[in-house]
DNA sequence: ATCGAAATCACCCGAAAGTGTGAAAGAAAA
DNA sequence: TTTTCTTTCACACTTTCGGGTGATTTCGAT
């Protein structure tokens, strides 16, 4: 699994900047220990550099910057051949081997009760629920409850 | 335009980079002053120097250029044996106060998909799904995801 | 220029959900 | 009668979910 620790990464910005500049404050120290001489023409002349530089790093990041995503979700419309009223498929229900006592906790899970309040309603141990919604999410090929709801409705299993 | 209202946001950061170009070049013309002699590799300090201002002019750009959108389209498909009676009740979502992004999280939620997997595709953190979907349930007064998906596709604010 | 809403993120903690294994009783089918 | 299926349950374990709190950033409106 992943690591659990967690960092606020939003002030990285702004460490990255102070890590940068004490790099620049260390390169300059480094050449001061060094002993490096100006001249007033070398002056201009860095000046230059700076200027074409900077404009180099602008486009480079221009170049390169990734863009930002904006998530949009259109909703693509399937029409089932299936005119008129919505009839529960039962050859669907026996081709996946869903017992009886499962589509009761399918269908218990599909408005939305806990584990624990279908066990309430059924009179069945909060054990036999999961048992039961485990071997549903198998036969449904699912691997959550709202995945299994989803599919059982377009299924037409539950509605 | 948009131009000066992000002049107006990002002021700090021009500032910051005022300050240290300043500071660069009056630690350059300190250098200078100082009469130290830079009889070492010339060409060494201008890669110095380049580098220094290729990073500062690649962050420069990154903060102060408007990012580029990239509207990424994520299809959810929407099964409909009706057609034609499934309208999306606006005055709902409004009425509620769920916002745009808590819909897209909703969305999500209803075809099934992990918080994780909702922070994977809409390429935000884990804890914002949870904000998210937190104040969604909040909105709905309901207490589990099922319950969300089930209300939420009740009152027609999803299919 | 100030303010609020929306969006983003972190961290902690407890609750719920889900996995894996094993088992037992009753009903139906061979 | 034996076998198979269904339903029931337990228990340990991991993962996911959800609540609560607080913080930052951006945007729009006043």
């Amino acid at each position: 699994m992943k690591f659990g620790i967690q960092l606020r990464t939003k002030h990285q910005e702004i460490l990255l900047y102070c890590i940068s500049m004490s790099l620049i404050l260390f390169l300059l120290k480094w050449l001061e220990a060094h002993f490096i001489v100006f001249n007033y023409r070398l002056d201009f002349f860095i000046g230059a550099i700076a200027i074409i530089f900077t404009v180099l790093g602008i486009w480079l990041a221009l170049k390169l910057v990734k863009p930002k995503v904006e998530i949009r979700i259109i909703e693509k419309k399937v029409y089932i051949d299936n005119p008129g009223k919505t009839e529960i498929n039962q050859q669907e229900i026996v081709k996946l081997g869903i017992s009886r006592r499962e589509l009761d906790v399918l269908n218990l899970i599909a408005i939305g009760l806990s584990n624990e309040e279908i066990a309430g309603k059924l009179f069945i141990s909060l054990n036999t629920v999961k048992t039961h919604s485990s071997s549903i999410f198998l036969k449904l090929d699912v691997k959550r409850r709202t995945q299994a709801v989803e599919k059982a409705k377009r299924l037409n299993i539950i509605h």
